[in-house]
This record gives C-alpha cells, sequence and structure tokens, in this order.
DNA sequence: CTGTTAGCGCGTTCAC
DNA sequence: GTGAACGCGCTAACAG
C-alpha cells in the first residue's frame, strides 16, 4: 500500500492523529504505554512518515545544508565526513547535496531552504563569485568552504563567510619552491574556463612568483586542461601535448594532485624519469600524492581543520555568536620524491 | 523575505494562484502574455515554490531516485554521470542520495519513495542481501546496480532487477590468471566484514580457482582489509603487514584497485619490484588502474554498459515494458604492467 | 483562458 | 494525557 497515512495508524489503534504524532517525533506529554502501542503497530505496518508533509509544517527543523559543486571530485570526501560528524554531534539533521555541473549553487540552495527549512548552508566547490542579489536572498547564514574569499566584489563581506586557504598565496610559496630548486622554465597545468575559480588564484600565484623573481612569462608553458580539473586523462593528454610540443621546462606544476598523477604517467610514458629528468609538483594533498610512486611533492590542504571550523563558524552565527567571519588557514607544503634540484 | 507564497505573487499579479501556478508548471492552457508577466514579478520578487508542499500535491512527477552507498567511493561517479543523463533524455527527475555508513539504505528509499513520490529506485553499492520484507514494501521497481543477484534468498528474483558483473566469476578468472602465469603463493587482499556483500564473493572466486587448481588455500595469504575497501590507506598498511609477516608469495590480488595502489606503494617502500618481484592485480578497472606506474592488471567492469542497461530497464519496467530481471555482463581482464610470470 | 476550492499528510494549537 | 480542527504551500479539479 502506497496510500498508508497517520491517519490510517490512528484508526488503527484507537487513538488521534495527534497522539500518533506525538508518538513518531518523542514528544514527551504521552502515555508510555500508549506510545508502545503506537510505535509496534507503525513496525507492524511498516509505515513511514511523509517527509514532504512533515516539512512542510515544522518550523522549527535544525537542520543545514551542504552543497557540494562536483560530484566527480574526491577532493571533499574528508570535509563531508567532518561535517556529517558535526552535525550529528549538535543534533542537527545534514542533508548533502550535488550540484551538477549545469546548476546554479545558488539557485539549489534557494530551493532547499523553503523545501527543508534550513537553518544554515555551506557551500563547497562550484564559482568563486556569485550574483550579490541571490545571496542575499538567502535567509540563513551562509559559509564558503575551500572557497577563497572572492566570493562576491558587489557583496559586502559581512553577509556571508568563507574558510580556506589562500589558494594565490600558497600557490606562489610553491611555485617559489621549484624556483628555489633551481628551475627556471616551470611548466603549469591549470583550468581552462573563463569563470572566476579557485584555480584560477592557483594560476595567478604561479606568475606573481616568476614575476617576482624575475622569470620571464613564458606561455607556451602555460597549459590549460579542457574541462575537469579532477581528471587524471585530463592531466596526461596535457602533459603528453607539452612534451610532444618539444618546448623546453624543467618543472611542471599542476594545479591538483589528480591531474599530476596523469602527468606522472605521460612521463613515465615518454621515458622520461620524475625527479631525474623533470620534477613535478601538484596541489591539495589528496591522498593519491601520498601513494603514488614516486610521492608527490603537493601544497596539503588541512581539510578538517577547515572543515571543523566552517561548522562551528556556521553554528556560531547561526547561535547569534559570531558575525561572519572569514578565515584563512596556511597551506602545507609537503616535499615528496617528485622534485628535486635541477642537475 | 522568507515566507513569500504563491498567494503573494498572485496577488501582486492581480490573478489566481492556479494561474501561477499554471506559469510556473508551464501549463499549455494560459495566455502568454499573462505568464510571461507572472514570470517577471516572479523573478523580480526572488519567490521559489516550496518543493515539500509541491511534492505533497503532485501526483505525476516523473522521479526516480538513485541511492549510493558510500559516498567515499568514486567508483560510481561515471555509472551516475549516465543514469542523470539518460533520466535526463528521459524527461525525468532524478534525485540522488547518498547513503551513510550507517544507514539502511532501504530505509532511506522509503522515505524517499514517499517524499517524493517516487517511479522507481536504483541502488549502487551496499549490502547484496536484504530483508525480503523492506523490499516488499517499495511500491516501485527496485534496480540494483553492480550488486550481484544474490540480493535476498528469501525473495522471489521476480520482486527486483540486477544489473552487474558476475563477481564471483571474474575473480575466478583474475586468480586463474595469475595461476595461469606460474604463480601459486596468491596472496590476496579482501573485505573483513562479516556482512555478505559484493566482494566476499571476489574472495569465493579467489578460494574456487585454488581450488579447482589442486593449489591448498593458505590462510595466512588472505588479508582482510579494516573496514573500508576503498582505501588507499588499508591497502597500504594490510600490504606492508602482510610483507613484514615473512609469509612467501609471488602474487598478489587485491578485490580493488585502491587496495591495489596501496600495495604498489607498500612494495616499493619495502623495495621490492613490482612486476619483477611480485606481480599485483587490482579488480575495477577504475581510472587509477590506468595511471599509477606500474599500470595495473585489473578486471574491468563495464560501469557505461551496466549504467545504462540499469537505466534501460527500470524505465522498461516502470512502462510495463518488461518485469524484473537480472543481467550480467561480462568483465574485462586488462592486462597491465603490474604482473607477469613467475620467474 | 481563468478563478475558486478542495485536499495532499502532517504538526500544532486548542479545548477537553 | 488526548482528540478535533486548522493550515503549511501548492496542484488539480471544477466551474465559469
Amino acid at each position: 500500500m502506497a496510500g498508508i497515512t497517520i491517519v490510517e495508524i490512528a484508526k488503527r489503534c484507537g487513538v488521534g492523529v495527534s497522539t500518533v504524532s506525538r508518538a513518531i517525533n518523542d514528544h514527551s506529554d504521552i502515555n508510555p504505554e500508549t506510545k508502545k502501542r503506537i510505535l509496534e503497530v507503525i513496525k507492524e505496518t511498516g509505515y513511514v512518515p511523509n517527509n514532504s508533509a512533515r516539512n512542510l509544517k515544522r518550523t522549527d527543523a535544525k537542520c543545514i545544508a551542504v552543497l557540494v559543486k562536483g560530484i566527480t571530485n574526491p577532493f571533499f570526501t574528508p570535509m563531508i565526513q567532518i561535517a556529517e560528524q558535526e552535525a550529528e554531534n549538535r543534533k542537527y539533521a545534514l542533508v548533502l547535496r550535488h550540484v551538477e555541473a549545469y546548476e546554479d549553487e545558488l539557485d539549489v540552495a534557494l530551493e532547499l531552504e523553503k523545501e527543508k527549512r534550513l537553518r544554515g548552508i555551506i557551500f563547497m566547490g562550484g564559482s568563486s563569485r556569485h550574483s550579490s542579489s541571490k545571496i542575499k536572498q538567502l535567509n540563513v547564514p551562509v559559509v564558503f568552504a575551500t572557497i577563497g574569499s572572492e566570493v562576491s566584489e558587489k557583496l559586502s563581506k559581512k553577509e556571508y563567510s568563507t574558510v580556506s586557504v589562500d589558494d594565490m598565496l600558497e600557490s606562489r610559496k610553491m611555485t617559489e619552491y621549484l624556483i628555489g630548486l633551481g628551475h627556471k622554465k616551470i611548466a603549469i597545468l591549470s583550468e581552462g574556463s573563463d569563470k572566476p575559480s579557485i584555480v584560477k588564484l592557483r594560476l595567478e600565484g604561479y606568475i606573481e612568483a616568476l614575476k617576482a623573481n624575475g622569470i620571464e612569462i613564458n606561455k607556451n608553458l602555460i597549459r590549460l586542461v579542457d574541462k575537469r580539473i579532477y581528471s587524471m586523462e585530463n592531466g596526461y593528454q596535457t602533459t603528453k601535448a607539452l612534451i610532444e610540443s618539444g618546448e623546453e621546462f624543467s618543472a611542471l606544476y599542476c594545479i591538483s594532485d589528480v591531474l599530476a598523477v596523469g602527468a606522472l604517467r605521460a612521463f613515465a610514458d615518454a621515458g622520461i624519469r620524475v625527479p631525474e629528468d623533470v620534477s613535478v609538483a601538484g596541489f591539495d594533498g589528496q591522498d593519491i600524492s601520498r601513494f603514488c610512486v614516486p610521492r608527490l611533492t603537493t601544497v596539503r590542504q588541512p581539510l578538517e581543520d577547515i572543515s571543523k571550523a566552517t561548522m562551528k563558524l556556521l553554528f556560531d552565527i547561526i547561535d547569534g555568536e559570531s558575525g561572519h567571519r572569514h578565515i584563512i588557514f596556511p597551506g602545507e607544503l609537503i616535499e615528496g620524491e617528485s622534485t628535486r634540484k635541477r642537475s
């Protein structure tokens, strides 16, 4: 039976619907025995309350949402796990929603806020700049995690929060690390889209570092992957093209570890040794960077810290104990086996 | 304003609520001009319809759900992408839900079915055996993708569908491939939980192959990872322990590629060469198997085919054009660089 | 083409 | 402690 409702349960128990409701929702003012009886019938019947109806009525749902752009991205997994844990600790429900590439994360948020009566929203991934009007429409606090503080130029920074690393700075540090190893011809694998994004900042950091060290920018060494920055295939193909172009370089910096893994493979195929012939660096500090051969030199983002801080900040804002803030965590440059001094 | 509803829009436009509803839902019988006016006001206002209320009313929502157990698992990503595409082709909405480790996927399904008025459900991952009563409570067709046909012994196979590879057979094939290379002391990394699961079948296939070839089972060579089968760390640690145990073996078969990547790293750390000193094989045929160094010998699951067949089957059942079926796809043994003849 | 109205299933007042 | 009645926001009949 599809149509079994609370009314049916009430009938079978010979009680009113409100009593059943009380039983379901763990209200205090109900006779323990009646409650027990009702719960039994519910179990027998296999009755499941309709969430749509509940959400429609409920006013005090302790619920927050995490919107993740790019399901392809294993990067957020650890962050999500922590978020779920923290939410549980606070007795909050957490709805997790993947935002498709073609969807606007803010539109999704708007819908979800109405549907689930959210108290707060966390964004992971996605564009780093949004229309200020939409973000204002959200009536609940918003925190962007791992998305830098350039969310919207037009919007006061007091209207949303961010928790992230300073992508440009960290990227600059990595580039300077390579320069410090004696590399001057440093190629980079970055993103090709024209949208403002976090990875664009990494490219900028690279450019800044070169300029600051008096190294001329060679456009032939800046390689943009087609679309997905978290695709080994893209890293592989782009690196292969770079190699075949004949352009000289002694180091390759990939703005994600996943791209770097593809690059490693491309070098192996070409008989180019890493790090003897060329140094390779990644970014993110994902699991794979510790397990690939050779281990990747990379910038580790402290995802646990970021995620915990995000949750704490969100709850603080919800509880009125804080205004919006912009927290920046330092990245950690991890020296793997994929880079070495230029010989 | 949180509380802006369809009534408010109707008032502002000087029309009835149903007209607004018609405008929103693209009904045909509405004056284009009124519609245009209404949509404008909606845009100005930033009005967003409440999905809970919609779902409550709607009866014909063309909507299916995909429930994925184990958010940690990148394995399903390509399958999900295809599913979304196919759903869109059919003008179906697709809700994607991640099922947490502690949740029962069938409970989640039950809830979701009521909440969203689903027409069908697809399960990916999770337990391979379910209570027959719960599965019967689902009033819509159910297809298990990549979960073999042992879903429930008590339940008639006519009550649900499955689309998958034959995990036991494929696993046996891989093991026999290794045996064919001259390996006799073949270690395996498998799962430790006691729940029936797909990966258990892979272990069984391994055992069968050994028996069929007159090789005695050495329990010291059967290593069970703690929990997550898709964790490089687990693969690394378990392999490390295996190496340190001093037990002799010339090949290691990991029941997932991700475990195998961890294993590769462990061998590298121990100065053991792959495949010169030891052969390593994986299972699944995930991206990483093509990009790691050395490339993994693995069994590729035809995820695209499985996903497409799953969708087609589900829609056929929904449309009454098919009963429940159990489709098995062959896996493809891919020879990488990680295995070779025992010297 | 459009407005009015009746529920969808439930949580929540209120009386009792 | 419990039940009756109301309404959450919306869609789908039904009239016009």
